[in-house]
DNA sequence: CCTACCGATCGGTAGG
DNA sequence: CCTACCGATCGGTAGG
């Protein structure tokens, strides 16, 4: 009985967070008021807080869910014995997965983590930093590897990231392409700026 | 004596929008308040009135200034006799060169301009989905040129604009890369993901 | 989970 | 350009 209630109330939960997720991502952080999410849940807004603390509690959430799922990726993709541009086709698939199938998350994560605080905040930038230094090493490890050009790592991590968080705007343009063609565009042209090229 | 109080009228409206932009793209739309924009710019909030209509007019002059000066260039560039992929070049440039010149207006019309209300807002979309065609015209016109690979036209364009609009976090980390070795190294990425390989 | 309500802050106006 | 102030809305709490 205490089993049921306990999933209960965490199921509830994680419905808020959706919910949440959703109007964040739809109306910014800030311009997304709890009454809005308590319509949206189905309750008022005073109930909303037997499940969460607080709104930026809500942020918190959403933000380093979408962070550990990042830093368990690349953790198992360094340790996999494929060559660097491998790891990078790899971690683009993960990306562009990321974004279609945990779409408003990952966008909320991306766009209004600036919102969290303080102890929070410095967390998630610092984790922010380190993805990215991670992936750039992968990209170094590339071009000692001649499969990488000779391209500022940094650079081009930053430019795989924010052109992938861009699937934005497909997203809202209700899937003129699939997934898969979308998937394969983006590899064509990320991986081909980025590639070696082995023949012409 | 008229031109100069009306000088000085103009002037202090630019000023103000130079701030709001700064203060937008810091705090975005939402969460920054007049009251912040007056503090920035020396006055009391009420006196902030005397040159502007409202907090929204600010966002419309900062979105409208910059897709105007998107629209002019991407008819310019239309205009001139080169292939396909030197006006991707081109695009890529300018779009470079916005972020590091007008970095704040440029940030805000991209990601704050949801908070535009609708008559405005109706129109920056149409604008802006005009010149993502316009842009996707080019490339597609390059493909038939065999200048440019046979990807998708819109997914290229997407792409491109947000790898570039991520220019964000280069930006903030304090140029430990110059501004001609980044330009640089993004031609290298994204002509070099989208153009024909003519020798390797 | 609700009703009732709080102090704070918001964009904006009146009047000088 | 300022003082004084408005109604609306915000996140959140008390108490049941």
């Amino acid at each position: 009985m205490a089993r049921i209630i306990i999933d209960k109330n965490s199921s509830r939960k994680e419905v808020i967070i959706a919910k949440a997720a959703s109007l964040f991502r739809e109306k910014g952080y800030k311009a997304a008021s709890m009454r809005d999410l308590a319509e949206s849940v189905g309750v008022e807004a005073a109930s909303l807080y037997n499940h969460i603390k607080s709104k930026t509690e809500l942020l918190h959430e959403i933000c380093f869910g979408v962070a550990n799922r990042f830093m368990h990726k690349i953790e198992e993709i360094e340790g996999e014995k494929i060559l660097a541009i491998e790891k990078v086709e790899a971690l683009i698939r993960f990306h562009i997965d990321e974004m279609i199938h945990h779409y408003e998350e990952v966008y909320v994560s991306d766009r209004e983590w600036k919102h969290l605080s303080d102890p929070y905040l410095l967390n998630f930038q610092n984790q922010r930093r380190m993805y990215r230094k991670r992936f750039a090493a992968i990209i170094e490890n590339g071009i000692l590897q001649k499969n990488i050009k000779p391209i500022d790592a940094t650079t081009a991590v930053l430019i795989i990231l924010h052109a992938i968080g861009g699937i934005e705007s497909w997203h809202r343009s209700r899937q003129k392409i699939s997934a898969e063609a979308l998937t394969a565009n983006m590899i064509t042209i990320l991986v081909g700026g980025i590639a070696v090229n082995v023949k012409v």
